[in-house]
This record gives C-alpha cells, sequence and structure tokens, in this order.
DNA sequence: CTGTTAGCGCCTTCAA
DNA sequence: TTGAAGGCGCTAACAG
C-alpha cells in the first residue's frame, strides 16, 4: 500500500487527516504518492478503528401497490421525508443508507432492522415500522429516530406532525362550514400510529358535534387501491344511506375514493365531500382540487435528522418529541369555492 | 462478546451464518445467548474480513433551486431512479447509500466522491456528474455504473435513455404534422451527457429539414427557474421574430417556460408551441398538457443496479452499455388537441 | 463438531 | 517529526 511506496506508515494516516506534526516535505511527497497510486482509505477499516461508521439510515416501508401506483402520485411522504434528511445532513457531508420494505410482512423484519442498523451510527424509522417491542430492543443498541412515529415509543427521540389538532380542525370545518352530519372515516393502518392518532382526533372532534353520525369507516393501507376499495363500500349502500363526506387519513387514499366515486356518477363536493392529509403536490391539480391537512413532510425528516444526529454526538441526552404544526388547506373537495 | 457468554468463538459465526456443522444443541444455546445479549455483529468488522461492504451507492447532483423548486415538480428524475434501484436492489436485501451534491461545484466533488466510493461495493453515477478523468480514476478502483452517462466513458458501464431518436421523433411531430419551422431550444447544462446527446438529435433533425431554422437556443441547468430565464429571454424579441415552437431538454425547464410565456399572455400552443423530455407526472396536469418524450426513468434505475450487481460479481466481465427506448408522448402543447 | 490462529486496513498511543 | 506495536470485531483456514 501507499506507505510502501512513501516510506513510512502512520505517517500517511497524519497526512491524509491533515494533522500537524509532519515535516512538509514529507507531507508533500506523501500526497504526491497518494495521488499516484490513487490511494483511498477503506472506510469499513475506518469504522473499525474508531468506532463511527459516519453514515445513518433511513428505513421505511412502501404502501403503494406497486404495479398499479408506480407512475402516480406526485411527491409522496418518504420522498419528501429523505429530501429533508438529506439536505440536513449535506452539511456534514455523511451520506445516507436507505432501505426501503415491500408489505408490512413481519416474517423477517426485525433481522432486517437489525442488518440495517449494524452498518449506520443511527436509524431514522419512518411510519408505523416495526413493533415497538422490536424498536425498543433496536434502540438499546444504536441510536434511533421515529419519524411519525409514536410518540411513547420506550427510549426513542420521535418528529411527528400534530395530527390530532389537523384533523379536527379539518373535520370541524366540514361539520361547521358545510353542514356535514353523517361522515365516513378511511383510516390508515392500525400499526401505524400517525393513522392512529388522526382517528383519535377525528372522535374527539366527533365527541364534540353531537348532531354528526360516524356512519361507516374502513381501515386502507395508505395506498391509492384502497380508497378505491373504500369507496366501492361506501357505494353499495342504498343511496340513501350515503354519507355526506369522506374523510381519509392520507391524500393517496383520497385520491383513489375520489377516483371511484366521480367513476360512478357522483358528484364531489355536490353529492359527497372527500378529504385527504399530508398535502401531497398532486392533491392540488385535482378537480376539484382536494382539501387537506398540511404535513410538513420535508421538515420531519429535517428535524428528525436533527435530533438523530444530536444524539449521536451524545447519546446520554434525554429523549426528546417533536411535534411540528399541520395546516388545514381548504381548497374545493369540502364544498368550498375556488 | 456473546463468545464468553456462550463458550466457543468462531463456532459464533456459524451459527449467526447458519453454516451446518454445528451440533444442534451448541447451535440452540448460542442462539438463546444472542437473542439474551442482542448481539449483532459488527457490519464494518464484516466487511473487513471479507472484503465485501453489501452496499451499493447512489450519487447525483441537486438541480433544483431550492427555494423556489422545493415543493413542486411531480416525481423528478432521481427519484425514480432511485425507486427503480431500491426496487432491484430490495430482493438481494442490500439497502442503498445514497448521496446528493447540491450544485455541480467541481471544487471537493471528486473526494466527496472518494469518500462515498470507499464506502459502497460499487457506485451508480446520475447525469453529468464528475468529469470524465475522475470518473476514470474512480472505475479503475471500484466499479461504476453510469445512469444516463456518456457511453464512451473510460471502463464504466452505462444505462442511457435513447435521447436522439426521442428527440428526433418529437421535433419531427413539430415539423411534420404542425409546420413549426422557427425553433427555439432550451437545452440542459454542458457537463450532462443526456443534453448533449438530445442536443445531437436536434441538429440531426434539423438537418434533415432545410425549410426549419433554430432561431436560438438558451443554455439551462434543468431546473424550473431556467425555463423562465430563457422564456424571458424569447419574450425580449420583437414580436414578429417570435420563435413558434421552444424545444426544451427536460419537462421541468419546459414548466417554467410555459409558465413565463402564458403569463406574458401568450397562448401555448396557438402562438408557441412547448415541448418538454422526461415525462414527469406533472406535466400530464398541465395546461395543455405537455407533449413530451418519455424516458423510463424507473428502468434506468433498475437496470443500471443490475449491471452494477453484475460487475461487482464479475469485475472481469466486458463493458457493457444499455439503451433503453423512449417514447413520444404527444398531449396538447405541440398543437395537437385532446 | 469445535477451538486456535491469522490477518482484513486503519488509527492511536508510546517511544525513539 | 516519525516509526513500531496493539487492537477494533469478525471470518476463514487449519488443527484437533
Amino acid at each position: 500500500m501507499a506507505r510502501e511506496a512513501g516510506v513510512s506508515t502512520a505517517t500517511v494516516s497524519r497526512v491524509v487527516h491533515d494533522q500537524d506534526g509532519v515535516r512538509p516535505s514529507t507531507r508533500q511527497r506523501v500526497l504526491e504518492v497518494i495521488d499516484a497510486l490513487g490511494y483511498v482509505p477503506d472506510s469499513a477499516a475506518q469504522s473499525m478503528a474508531r468506532k463511527r461508521k459516519e453514515v445513518v439510515g433511513l428505513v421505511a416501508i412502501e404502501n403503494r401497490d406497486l404495479d398499479t401506483d408506480v407512475e402516480n402520485e406526485g411527491l409522496l411522504f418518504i420522498d419528501e421525508v429523505l429530501r429533508g434528511v438529506e439536505s440536513s445532513l449535506s452539511p456534514l457531508g455523511w451520506p445516507l443508507l436507505v432501505s426501503v420494505r415491500r408489505a408490512a410482512d413481519e416474517a423477517g423484519a426485525y433481522r432486517w432492522l437489525q442488518k440495517i442498523s449494524a452498518k449506520v451510527d443511527g436509524l431514522l424509522v419512518t411510519e408505523g415500522l416495526g413493533s415497538p417491542e422490536h424498536l425498543a430492543r433496536l434502540t438499546t443498541r444504536i441510536p434511533v429516530v421515529l419519524v411519525s412515529g409514536s410518540p411513547d415509543q420506550a427510549d426513542a427521540d420521535v418528529v411527528a406532525a400534530d395530527n390530532r389538532v389537523g384533523i379536527s380542525a379539518l373535520v370541524g370545518h366540514l361539520i361547521e362550514r358545510h353542514g356535514r352530519a353523517r361522515l365516513f372515516y378511511l383510516g390508515g393502518p392500525r400499526e401505524a400510529p400517525d393513522a392512529r392518532e388522526r382517528r383519535a382526533g377525528l372522535d374527539e372532534t366527533l365527541s364534540r358535534h353531537p348532531g354528526v353520525r360516524l356512519t361507516g369507516s374502513f381501515e386502507g393501507q395508505f395506498a391509492t387501491v384502497s380508497g378505491q376499495l373504500a369507496a366501492r363500500e361506501v357505494l353499495a349502500r342504498p343511496r340513501e344511506d350515503l354519507p355526506d363526506a369522506v374523510i381519509c387519513a392520507n391524500d393517496q387514499m383520497a385520491i383513489g375514493v375520489m377516483r371511484e366515486l366521480q367513476g360512478a356518477g357522483l358528484r364531489v363536493p355536490a353529492d359527497i365531500a372527500v378529504t385527504g392529509f399530508d398535502d401531497i403536490y398532486l392533491g392540488a391539480m385535482l378537480t376539484p382540487p382536494l382539501t387537506t391537512v398540511r404535513q410538513p413532510m420535508r421538515l420531519l425528516g429535517e428535524r428528525g435528522c436533527d435530533l438523530l444526529l444530536e444524539r449521536i454526538a451524545d447519546p446520554a441526552r434525554p429523549r426528546r418529541v417533536e411535534r411540528l404544526p399541520t395546516t388545514l388547506v381548504i381548497r374545493e373537495s369540502c364544498g368550498c369555492t375556488g
């Protein structure tokens, strides 16, 4: 290796890390050899020697049905989070290790998490990934930040949008402003903490409005098809039993719902209002434009990454849970007019 | 470590990798201890011992102007490529190391590339990233696949869309079908090989149509603002000197052009046609919907990754250049009617 | 079947 | 200012 070529050994290390205590002439010579040989220190060896990998990981699960949704749906949740993380990382120059798992099949999921965790200094875990027990074990070995995760997960730091306030504002609007009183709720997967919070927010709001009824609900997977499925269930009812609003736990599902409903000849929002959550770009382009709750996806990534870096720097630091504000985005699918 | 707890040493390794040659009872015991202690083998040490990291890298540069474009623009080139790579990787269970660099500032870019390359078994390099010399040096140390890169880069494998055919079909359509004869070309950055190919395709097509004139061109950065800038240049001309079509080297710039042109009161396509390249989702939602050339971005990622994996498996394998077909997507911004 | 023994390539004292 | 030496945690070859 470069050592032979030059003449020395650990001096190379000093040169590579521009530590001082090296005679300029020596440094010069070493640099030349390094350049000539195209030497690049192996990062695995480095990680090993100084017990630091200088990489953080991001794990996510893929909600979309690959064959149908692939080409669609503007910026998705994960894309935006990833961007945020990247931007938070780039001043440091650390790369990001990404791994996405197809469905949420529990089998092997933990081994996968472990394997990833062995390659990074800290891990960002999104949505309802991993059971609480698994996360707990993970957290004992390595810093973990939950992005949109459950705020009461053992020792993990958490960033999450303020789901309850968001959904509450939305539903309040639907009820008070548009007089909708027979709601249908299309929720997200049971495992997803943010889905659960949205549901809780809904129930809370309903309890404040005795005149309003939840006429049905459906557990979706945050994917467009879930919306279509749910819409079919709604359409299967006798016409006079139709809800006057379908509240969806995310935009993708709302898109599916709208398509299916409109396909069946219903007018949105005249016959039935439809709302989403997230505010993905595509929502604004629909006809009618989607009323939704904006959650700052990119910022979730940034803040999550910042928390992670802080914890990596100081593992003993007290646990932190950060709530990011949501905002009601009123467009037309709720009944408002452009 | 687990070894103490159990009783053995390298047996643990055998158990972890379910190699046979371990008495069931022993295996059992070791597994229990592993589980109890939550032991996870350190991947840096593993990489070191077997000289394999089981990670591939993806490097890209960010073309967007962060402050303006951030929230916009449906699935971008990189997002799609990344998806493709991920899907190609997931059966293997390898994670992907992602690093995005802001502008194309040459300074430090090579060191950045080197640093990333030290952490992976192979590298996917997108668009016009890295000078040919740098890429050449990189390639001697580690397998490299260029995604949308120059097909004549030293020893790197390459996947690229068939840019010339694509642009040629598009321009042919504009000329033959719509009689456009005074074209303005908004190209991509000089360093980007795909931008160069598109330009070459244009010139080629023009040379086959003597009656058609290129009235001007502009070198953009593949970003929306580039489109706005170019449009302003077009608008600054005397009205009678206006081109009858603006051909853009990607969709994002086409969007910028359309906005600016329409903002100035011009009708697209009646007064002036506008076309893009890529076929990002958003293009279909514009008014008028964007006529463009579709390049299979996701597939670029998949195939690129496959090539990379093959080369990692067999570094001596002959170099390969793969061309992926493009397709003309006729919507309305060219003058056709829905 | 299982333990021993070398490294893998680099960083970090400690001496010189 | 520099070299020598040990060790990071794991795997692989070789003995038992």
